[in-house]
DNA sequence: CGAGATTTGTGCGTATGTATT
DNA sequence: AAATACATACGCACAAATCTC
């Protein structure tokens, strides 16, 4: 049983509670998470209260959700690397409702805006790109 | 008011509505939203489905919420140039909780992570800075 | 193919706490 | 002190997607 505690909402411990079985191996990716309605009967909490520490951990981008199915621990996707051309301008952010869609970027991903001199823009999500610095 | 339709939930409808008044200009940056007892009345709705259209576009990192005060359309803050070591990789990610404290990093905004070679990591929000590639 | 169970999505209501004005 | 405004937590109901048999 959570309760609420001066220091964190009861949302906020279980979300944490969740954060360290992921990042402790103990929940592999590809693993589903415990169903909101076990978590509301381990944890004696409202559902509401459960769905709030799933959505902690779906902003941050380390857990994905599919309806009817459950919240699946996220895989670490293949990461390309992106080198821009001279003068370019980067940027990161979260994308757009249409850019989700368009680049198929999951829940709490960010994007990478690469704007080039000419003013043409790329856009990259960000879970499967890196930029890299060339080395001279 | 707003009804369910096939296309969009409630919450969902009143997001773009609320986010096309914050992109048209109508709503300038410093200026508080329509408080959520004004969109539950205005709209007809619950006051949990207008907390979730405002959850919505806080995740979009458009506005920030001032406790006990109101729902402020976010200002943009100036952006400041960083050009990384020769060598360095560079990925954009949503933060950890404790980066956002110690970085004062705003909901919905992500993060620039810049490794040196020598494996040194340096964090920027990615709402106060960008990279520029050299022209050479 | 369908039926039913499971799981998340959406919407509503209520109550209380905390921060600001 | 009081009013305002958001935060948290509980409850209920039905919809929609997925999976199993």
């Amino acid at each position: 049983m959570i309760t609420p505690q001066p220091g964190g909402a009861v949302y906020r411990q279980l979300a944490e509670l969740l954060r360290q079985e992921i990042l402790s191996g103990r929940l592999q990716p590809g693993q589903k998470l415990p169903s909101e309605t076990t978590l509301v009967q381990r944890y004696g909490i409202a559902r509401e209260t459960a769905r709030r520490a799933v959505a902690v951990l779906r902003a941050e981008g380390i857990v994905g959700v599919v309806r009817g199915h459950g919240v699946v621990v996220r895989e670490q996707p293949t990461i390309q690397d992106l080198t821009p051309t001279s003068g370019s301008t980067i940027t990161a952010r979260m994308p757009t409702a249409d850019e989700r869609a368009e680049l198929e970027v999951p829940e709490g991903v960010p994007v990478i805006a690469v704007v080039a001199p000419d003013g043409g823009v790329e856009v990259y999500p960000a879970h499967r790109w890196r930029l890299r610095w060339p080395s001279s």
